[in-house]
DNA sequence: TTGAAAGCGCTAACAG
DNA sequence: CTGTTAGCGCTTTCAA
């Protein structure tokens, strides 16, 4: 009982992360290391180390004993060294397209808190979709500043990465490709599309448009092909005019997006945006060239980000499980790195729909 | 010309960052070292160092044999052994409240992009202002897995991270005490919510409601002082009832205080919420108890994060200059980096009251 | 201009 | 159960 068996070496070694003596903490000289409160304890580099690790071949006493110095002195591991001797940084790698989006951050969210969960940090890095920030940041891996890396950014710029490097230990999240042969979290975005389509079609809209983001993430391709399916099902012609592709998700892309869709003569009776911050802004175009959403035009987003449910009208929407995303990222992550050559499954979470007053 | 001056070593080293040819890449030895780069280039370690890190004394054909054995193997520098050689993680540590909130995520990006552009990575740890988990977080500094901090949490709670270290090198951001002696970045927060006040007494406002944050975050008791004497100064007496204190920014949080408030007899005529996706979640509560923004009652923000444009009706509310109070706190951290003795003062940015349709 | 060698602080054999 | 010791891969004197 009062022996720690199977110790984590990453969880706060016992007695070290509780809150010491004010004193102690004072007098904490900058440069102590193990050798130092070895002296104090009167005991080896090694016993403090074990004990420091939790290794279970230490006698109660001695144990004791080194707390004790450590606890005296206020010393911490510098974990620098620790790093290098093991040859980890503990750090996990995320690298996503935009942090200000809800969407992702919720996702980040996910990831973080089931990497805490497992004695790692998380290393954000907002690449804005940048193939040339990618890279650089990819580059922390081979440099050893992190130990696996989890990418949302578009399939074009991780196909180059999986080229160059299929052998770093890495996962897709959100933004995927089946064939490039990496891990991979998402969920099925044809069939997703196609159930807010399908949902359009059951409220009698016949004419529906589709704003998507850049082209070069195959989710874009994705929803567009399920969009496009489920309006021919219905025995409908796709107007070309009516798809417009976003080089941003901000709500501004989706407001002027809607406002030049309006333009048309016999403009579209409903809209559906790829992601929700694109569907709030087409909200607020319609508004501005005098539209009401849901009785002149409806619409419908992606994702359901809390500010979905909060907006007038409330926004009908497919539902991601987001923090399930971020957490299986990370799991699949975590399970790469413990076993570098098994076999590590591409996983799709389940999407719903989830209908409110804007379509 | 050819030679590179004043070279900083984490810049990307001439030639190690550049594209390499794929075959370099592809027979890249995972566990290649710098000896390894050595021998392949006839030369010492030292040497291989040496043009790694861009010093002068190299010679020409020297250097160029190094790079060529860089590049053929596809070497990549082990920071883990650099790091504890230099005594320096070069990661910056960031504490938010909330990463989810629009205002921190922008916020964010400014520290961002001012540390990469000096070399350092952010690691970002989202505490939920809770002291325990930024208690463990701030230990990673002792722990030496990062440089520095930037804390955005409750004063409160800087306040026991200053009593106990006041040494180590950490700066607050947008929630700060002055008297902690710790350098700091914020607005005025009491002028910044006066002035939201008075704009809504000049619209003719006299029942002036609000909705506060957490009241162990100062920033929270600088508004509410703001809004007191504001008020006071016009000859009104606060109505104690009308002043409602909510534990998380969240839009929920809005919309069910605004809802409650609106239980009374006679009901405020305007509120001042503390925080765009605060005002946001009241103007959502408000619709849903039937009532019109402005009409019944109007509603001023504070951040102007983007959405606040974009909401139906447009938000007035207080801009806070989101990415340079970022960016700011990364030059204030880096600064006191560089110069641990030095004095690194406090600074204040101007705010801006951006008037709209809410009120 | 270059090389040899001494550590940075830690962990993990290997002995005892 | 405990101590001695050999590195992890790098940077940096110090000498040549």
């Amino acid at each position: 009982m009062d022996q720690p068996s199977q110790h984590d070496p990453h969880a706060p070694p016992p007695g070290v992360a509780e809150p010491e003596s004010r004193a102690g903490l004072r007098g904490a000289p900058e440069g102590l290391s193990i050798a130092g409160v070895a002296e104090q304890a009167g005991v080896s580099v090694a016993t403090v180390s074990r004990v420091l690790n939790g290794h279970p071949n230490v006698r109660p006493a001695t144990r004791d004993r080194v707390l004790a110095a450590v606890a005296a002195s206020g010393y911490r591991v510098n974990e620098l060294a620790r790093n290098l001797r093991t040859a980890e940084s503990r750090l996990l790698l995320t690298m996503v397209p935009d942090v200000g989006n809800p969407f992702y951050a919720e996702v980040i969210r996910g990831i973080d808190s089931v990497a805490r969960q497992h004695g790692y940090f998380m290393l954000l890095c907002d690449t804005g979709a940048d193939p040339g920030r990618e890279r650089s940041y990819f580059d922390l891996l081979r440099r050893r500043r992190a130990d696996g890396a989890i990418c949302l950014d578009p399939a074009t710029v991780q196909q180059a990465l999986a080229e160059e490097s299929n052998a770093l230990p890495w996962v897709a999240c959100c933004e995927f490709d089946s064939s490039v042969g990496v891990p991979y979290v998402g969920i099925d975005n044809y069939r997703a599309a196609g159930d807010a389509v399908r949902h359009l079609l059951a409220r009698g809209h016949r004419r529906i448009a589709l704003i998507n983001s850049d082209d070069h993430y195959l989710y874009a391709q994705q929803r567009q092909r399920g969009y496009l399916d489920a309006l021919l099902d219905a025995g409908i012609t796709p107007d070309e005019r009516w798809r417009l592709n976003v080089n941003s998700l901000d709500y501004e892309a989706g407001a002027s997006a809607a406002a030049s869709l309006m333009t048309h003569a016999k403009p579209p009776s409903a809209v559906f945006a790829v992601s929700d911050t694109l569907a709030i802004g087409v909200i607020a175009g319609l508004r501005s060239v005098g539209k009401r959403v849901p009785d002149d035009v409806a619409v419908a987003g992606f994702d359901d980000i809390s500010l979905a449910a909060q907006i007038d009208p409330p926004l009908t929407t497919i539902a991601q499980p987001m923090r399930e995303l971020g957490e299986t990222a990370a799991r699949l992550l975590l399970q790469r790195l413990a076993n570098p050559t098994g076999d590590v499954p591409g996983v799709l979470l389940p999407h719903r729909l989830v209908v409110r007053k804007s379509a």
